[in-house]
DNA sequence: ATACACAGTATCCGAGGGATACAGTGGCTT
DNA sequence: AAGCCACTGTATCCCTCGGATACTGTGTAT
């Protein structure tokens, strides 16, 4: 109903995105401009669903034809990648975060999750090989910056904002339906429950899970939490002050 | 080159992924099964991509007119929904493997990690509304059970199993790449190397990273590292075995 | 023998992305 | 002032896609 990538992949070239656009000069004045039209199609998107973004429908919703958004886009992949930038926007400026590196690196996430929540089909659009722009970039920028006073390596830090960029990713409202059989509430997915009610006996584990008691674990904190946790033990071997000096035996 | 979804989203009717198929009596027999539908669409998705999945395509891989597919699918979103509970397979025996929780979480990601590499297709079809299998659900109920002798609360354990599987989504081999600007071997990505070379000033931290020395770290074994270090610290509250009692201020 | 449920097919439709050829516009050169 | 021509938006065409509908053939139950 809201969900699904273009049929082409996003595999724009970075042009676009990065170079400097100068305004030709000869010629009749451009009748928009670019940022226009990905404004135009991010709140196509934001309101019916990324499948309703045609270039038909941006081109009408501006008040031309199809084919004038060819002046501006070279073709539908490179529209999608010029969407993701205007979606995702500038990124925070890191430097006025206090705290040490869990706490920013648990802001950056807070702001990547708000942003992501606005657009709820960035995750669908985000994925397979594509052209990233200087605003994602940018994000990505700020999130290995959370880690500057921390004695982990550049490949760690690499991997670290990986890890939790994945987890906003994986976690924000729409794309979390549809991963598991149970809503993010904690409850079987309405059109599925008889299905697997009728079968309960094959599914032990899922039935005692959905019926055990206990506060309701929001699967977002619990996520961010399980990483920064993880992350921590790497940078002071374990709990909290480095009161143990290294695992001999490592955990796999 | 080779991701994206359908134009129509996954949000097919769940009776064809459960419901006994029992074989019709009165007419004449079936030129081919569901099963090799699907066998056919999850090899041409293998080979080209999800993007040359179409009705057409399928139908005359199988020698017959695209329309005759309607007759044992509803349509395009039914055949992606069983694309993948094909892909995806039955879900191994947890019973067979021994050790801690620890070590079945390790195992049972390892086994869906390999599941998944075959089909780089999945993680694009598989985000949002849809519908889900057996085969699928199964998976998730072998990853709940390795938490089965663990204190966790059963939400505890449904979180626990979506940051898995979401850490697999996020780093199966070509869903990586266009997440970050650089590449799971933790180089810059080729075609963005120039722009954010040229803009290097405004990217210190990448900059840093990528040049710095030290090891390669592998960004998939140091995710999972993490989360299971993090879940860890539910488990056993610090360290390896309860060498603290709990952590007073529990860190945000 | 006949009815009828079910198989595969032929044809048609609208929407999508995109190529190409064209006409209007307006600054730059002469 | 005249004209070139780069660049604008447009009109038209093509192919592929998902799907609806109406049809013909098939084979089992009555």
């Amino acid at each position: 109903m809201e969900n699904s990538a273009g049929p082409s992949e996003v595999a724009a070239s970075p042009e676009l995105l990065w170079g400097p656009h100068e305004p030709s000069q000869r010629g009749p004045r451009p009748a928009f401009t670019l940022a226009q039209v990905a404004d135009t199609a991010v709140r196509l998107a934001d309101r019916g669903g990324i499948a309703t973004v045609s270039m038909q429908r941006v081109a009408s919703e501006l008040g031309y034809t199809k084919m004038a958004l060819y002046r501006y886009v070279p073709g539908k992949s490179e529209l999608l990648a010029i969407m993701v930038e205007t979606a995702i926007g500038p990124p925070p400026d890191m430097r006025s975060v206090r705290g040490g590196w869990r706490r920013r690196a648990r802001t950056w996430t807070q702001l990547m999750w708000a942003t992501w929540d606005r657009h709820p089909w960035l995750p669908g659009v985000t994925t397979g090989s594509r052209a990233i722009g200087p605003n994602e970039t940018g994000w990505t920028e700020a999130g290995l910056s959370a880690f500057d006073a921390t004695p982990l390596s550049g490949s760690q830090r690499m991997s670290a904002v990986s890890l939790l960029s994945g987890h906003i990713r994986n976690t924000y409202s729409a794309a979390a339906a549809g991963t598991q059989p149970w809503t993010p509430a904690g409850r079987l997915d309405p059109g599925l429950a008889p299905f697997i009610n009728a079968a309960r006996d094959s599914f032990p584990a899922i039935t005692a899970a959905l019926g055990s008691p206990g506060r309701r674990t929001d699967p977002r904190e619990f996520g961010l939490r399980c990483i920064l946790d993880g992350i921590e033990q790497l940078i002071t071997p374990a709990g909290r002050p480095a009161d143990r000096a290294r695992r001999s035996p490592a955990p796999t």
